[in-house]
DNA sequence: CCAGTACTTAGGTTG
DNA sequence: TAAGTACTGG
């Protein structure tokens, strides 16, 4: 096969220019990861080393499915000898080599952000700060986006501008939290992630001889997603491209929704200035949505001021207008786009797979969850908490830290006392204390006792012995057990097994529980079998697989048919069929908190275009008009958004609200008036849910179709209508296809057109 | 030290 | 609402 000959001529010329720096501009649905995967199989097949190729995304997904994809093309052995991952993954394997020019030991364990919040929710207490005035979250933000533009604690500090506004936001400790907090990560051998690019930083600027390494070992470089790499991404690509400028980005400043972890849209502007010779690209011809969708989403990006001049365009066919439909509550919300997903399963869509539900926060999922299950719809939920996340997971892999970096402060006091061999809070205070006295571990503490003095009393101070004894058994094995071996040894010896165990009668979530430890030993076994290379995988190696997965990239095979559930952010990269963006309403989406600014209205608004451009076939809005919030009932309007969607793309399922949306909230405060006009229409739903809109009003755009009609279907060519079931939306026709058979199709989204007899 | 209970408080998106 | 913290008595 030519892969070439799938290409349209603008993805080919970025395809085929293998040197000297390019930026490609990718309009949604374009075909960038089809660029991206065909320009590195074409290097390969041009004599490019694989070993010579970096190549970035943001998500492990993206990077899996490129990977499989050039696998297809090259051969697997090519294809895994390319340095592709997350920004976070491939930097932290150069980190893990290096480890010893910056200080840090090899195994040094990743915090993910519970860690970071919990040891900073310690510094804060230790430093005897209020926790009012610093919050744990406004800490954490304010010292990842420093790390993300590359200011060290002192840097921090020095930086005049950066104390002024703490101080005028009254908390001037801030930089004593930052230099505390990068203190305790050093003493325990942990980075969080973003020192994965701060030390990467580090690394390559102060010393040269690794940098040139880097810069001859990746002489290709290649970053998806450009528009989202902060400042340290931005400048660590700009060092590793420095000698050989064979760097190509791929981007589309449409999609950036990432400014608030510091992604920085003038990276994309900027490429000019810093490779003035550049070949720039556009693709723009869109092949993954129908002209509604493309069209729709295009009225939306417009009212942005802040773009690159592109139009995206298609050639695909009109399709079904972008419909809207209104929902009272955030329940009704659910059951209406859980009967809609079930009636277009029912009418012949191959699999739940075509659907996802986009939300624009985590917390929404519940009503569909709710409503998809009632119909026994199977759904997966993607973000939210991953499997690593759960307790119990967390409890076992901090054992697992403990045994190959016992520096690891957050693993320490995760296990201390769990399961509970009484050592509270009151020995686990005064073991952090001693150790920032003395400016040392947990660990060097406890395993030294005699050079601290703990002031524990005897049967305290043995317990503490034991659990030092025990945690060193665990490492005198890990040479010796191979990853399962050992996982296996210490989930029984800790007695976390045994905890569990003793808990699984008292009700479904401990069993739960008990599972989910099997099934990550389970995931031991599979990670030392599949391997396949016969090496000795050891426990260590394990957990630098595990730190960075995420909740998405936990999908076993089985489980494949299910509706998607997801932020829009997640959904990035994704396309589905049938897509039901949820909750539009005023300040949630657009959220409240981006109101104040026109850049973060912006950022929402570009979100949204990413949230309509996942569709291919059918894309459904809607919106509630109360939502139940933080325990009470809040009455909303519709989005801004709908609005600014040109009209002629959009059908309404539901009336729009007369007399300006606008005031609902007065409205919403009249209990007879709401009341009424709640119960009117959701008994309707809830005694015909399967034909709920039998009374509202005709589809505009649906065509007048009858029996003995012919007609044309976009895949099953031409036939003949032999039947006519159903109303309005529900409307279903039998047809019979010469070549292919008799089809039952559901005419709300089917294809058809109708050829006029004459 | 620990378990049970009363009270507070968050509220966005991710690797 | 739900999760996390503070307090109290055994």
């Amino acid at each position: 096969m030519n892969y070439l000959d799938e290409l349209n001529e603008s993805q080919r010329l970025p395809v085929q220019q293998i040197d000297g720096p390019l930026m490609v501009i990718a309009g949604a649905g374009s075909g960038k990861t089809r660029v991206l995967t065909y320009r590195i199989a074409y290097m390969i097949e041009n004599g490019i080393d694989p070993f010579n190729i970096m190549a970035l995304t943001f998500t492990n997904k993206a990077a899996k499915e490129m990977s499989e994809r050039i696998a297809s093309i090259v051969g697997d052995s090519e294809a895994r000898s390319i340095s592709m991952g997350t920004f976070h993954s491939v930097f932290s394997r150069i980190l893990r080599y290096n480890s010893d020019r910056i200080g840090y030991p090899s195994n040094f364990t990743i915090y993910d952000t519970q860690d970071s919040k919990s040891l900073l929710k310690d510094i804060i207490k230790g430093l005897n700060l209020d926790d009012k005035a610093y919050k744990v979250n406004h800490v954490y933000g304010r010292i990842s986006s420093a790390k993300n533009n590359l200011l060290s604690a002192d840097a921090y500090a020095q930086n005049e501008e950066i104390v002024w506004e703490d101080k005028q936001a009254k908390r001037p400790e801030l930089s004593r939290i930052y230099k505390a907090y990068e203190n305790r990560c050093r003493k325990s051998g942990a980075m969080d992630f973003d020192d994965l690019l701060f030390q990467t930083h580090v690394l390559l600027s102060k010393f040269p001889d690794v940098l040139h390494y880097y810069q001859q070992k990746y002489r290709y470089l290649l970053v998806d997603e450009y528009q989202d790499t902060n400042y340290a991404q931005y400048l660590i690509i700009k060092k590793l491209a420095a000698a050989y400028e064979n760097i190509c980005v791929v981007g589309d400043d449409a999609q950036s929704i990432y400014s608030f972890r510091g992604a920085n849209i003038k990276n994309i502007l900027n490429f000019k200035v810093d490779y003035p010779d550049f070949n720039l690209y556009k693709l723009e011809q869109n092949y993954r949505s129908s002209k509604n969708i493309v069209e729709a989403a295009n009225s939306i990006i417009s009212k942005n001021k802040d773009q690159i001049h592109k139009v995206v365009w298609t050639d695909n066919t009109e399709g079904n207008k972008v419909s809207v439909v209104r929902a009272l509550s955030d329940n009704e919300e659910g059951k209406i786009i859980a009967h809609k997903i079930y009636r277009s399963k029912e009418n012949g869509i191959e699999s739940f797979n075509d659907f996802a539900v986009l939300y624009r926060t985590n917390r929404q999922s519940r009503s569909f969850e709710e409503a998809l299950r009632k119909l026994n719809i199977p759904y997966r939920i993607y973000g939210g908490i991953s499997f690593y996340q759960r307790k119990e997971i967390k409890d076992l892999l901090a054992y697992f830290r403990l045994t190959t970096n016992p520096n690891d402060e957050e693993a320490f006091k995760r296990v201390l006392n769990y399961p509970r061999r009484a050592l509270g809070n009151t020995t686990k205070e005064k073991i952090i204390i001693a150790a920032n006295q003395n400016g040392v571990s947990l660990w060097d503490i406890v395993s030294n006792p005699e050079n601290y003095s703990l002031a524990l009393n005897k049967p305290t101070q043995g317990r503490v012995n034991d659990f030092v004894t025990m945690i060193k058994s665990f490492q005198a094995e890990l040479g010796k057990l191979n990853a399962f071996e050992l996982g296996e040894t210490i989930a029984k010896e800790s007695g976390i097994i045994r905890e569990l165990k003793g808990e699984i009668d008292k009700g479904p979530e401990e069993i739960e529980r008990f599972q989910n430890i099997e099934e990550l030993l389970g995931g031991l076994q599979e990670f030392v079998d599949l391997d396949g290379s016969g090496d000795f995988k050891s426990l260590s190696d394990f957990l630098l697989e595990v730190a960075l997965l995420t909740d998405a990239d936990t999908e076993n095979k089985e489980d494949r048919n299910h509706v998607s559930l997801m932020t829009i952010h997640s959904s990035k990269g994704l396309e589905f069929p049938f897509v039901y963006v949820v909750g539009l309403e005023e300040n949630l989406f657009p959220s409240q908190l981006s109101l104040h600014s026109r850049s973060d209205l912006e950022e929402e608004r570009r979100l949204f275009y990413v949230a309509i451009t996942r569709a291919k076939s059918a894309c459904t809005l809607s919106y509630a008009s109360s939502r139940f919030t933080w325990g009470q009932v809040i009455s909303s309007e519709p989005s801004r958004f709908i609005d600014e969607i040109n009209p002629k793309f959009l059908e309404f399922e539901t009336p729009k609200l007369r007399g300006g949306g606008r005031s609902l909230k007065s409205r919403g405060s009249n209990p007879s008036f709401s009341n009424k006009f709640q119960n009117k229409v959701s008994s309707n739903r809830n005694l015909k849910p399967l034909s709920a809109s039998s009374k509202t009003p005709t589809y505009s755009s649906e065509k007048e179709f009858m029996v003995g009609q012919n007609i044309i279907h976009e895949r099953f060519g031409k036939g003949k209508i032999t039947k006519l079931n159903g109303f309005e939306a529900d409307q279903k026709a039998v047809i019979f296809f010469p070549n292919h058979g008799t089809k039952t199709v559901l005419l709300r989204f089917a294809k058809l057109t109708i050829i006029k007899e004459k």
